[in-house]
DNA sequence: CGCCTTGTTATATATTATATATAACAAGTA
DNA sequence: TACTTGTTATATATAATATATAACAAGGCG
């Protein structure tokens, strides 16, 4: 499990934190059931405070990536099929993305060759 | 030119502001050469602060979607093609997009579906 | 049982981002 | 000149972000 945080970026730690757990999800470098650093332990390990972990948790367990027990720590949770607050939450950014692209006359067509390769190369990320 | 405000989001709304211009120009309300509203009168009209305005109008510059004149205002750019930095803008909302809707298992032909269908509702918005 | 590790919550503080307010400046044009 | 436009400067208030220290709560283990 190795993030890389960019401590002079505009993006809040936290979300960076929380990106690169789904990223490691996707990749498939975190599988199902497979337990994270506890809040403590990664952040002393990427050097950050033990708070600004736990809210990227919090959110990655509201978004139902991760399970939160008391004495297992966080676990990856089992797939299943997207809810309609993960569509909701996809849409938001694929709607930018486009609105982004059509105003800069991406035919559609281009559009969804960028959104293929991007989405293969998680594969081994 | 309508813009929706939403005070209690989190999303800051000078963010909002430009979202709703990009919408604009994709969904074709705004069209090439276009003028927008004077920061002073927008602010105005959407009962916010002139420099709120005023900083969504220079992101809009800054990324290429709108050019800034002393006199004629904020007129909308011709379309180009896009460039290599609003590939990267847009491939980072997509990979974010994408890293998501593969950690819920969501297919890749899925995936693109949703992306064009996105895409489409753009049209007449 | 005590002990330890885990997430969780509380409180406080510092820094940065966001938003507003007022004012003045600079450029273009009628 | 007079007016409108974007632009910059300064100040202030609020919210978000990040850190620091501490304590609490639950679960498992010797």
């Amino acid at each position: 499990m190795i993030l890389e945080l960019d401590m002079a970026s505009e993006i809040p730690i936290y979300q960076q934190v929380y990106d690169g757990v789904v990223l490691g999800i996707a990749s498939g470098v975190l599988t199902m059931g497979e337990a994270l650093p506890p809040v403590r332990q990664l952040a002393v390990d990427i050097g950050i405070n033990m708070h600004t972990v736990n809210k990227a948790y919090s959110l990655l367990r509201q978004d139902g990536f991760i399970q939160l027990h008391r004495r297992d720590g966080a676990v990856i949770s089992p797939d299943a099929a997207p809810s309609p607050a993960d569509i909701a939450r996809i849409s938001a950014l694929v709607t930018s993305a486009a609105a982004q692209a059509k105003a800069k006359a991406m035919a559609q067509e281009d559009f969804l060759a960028l959104c293929g390769r991007l989405y293969d190369a998680l594969k081994g990320a």
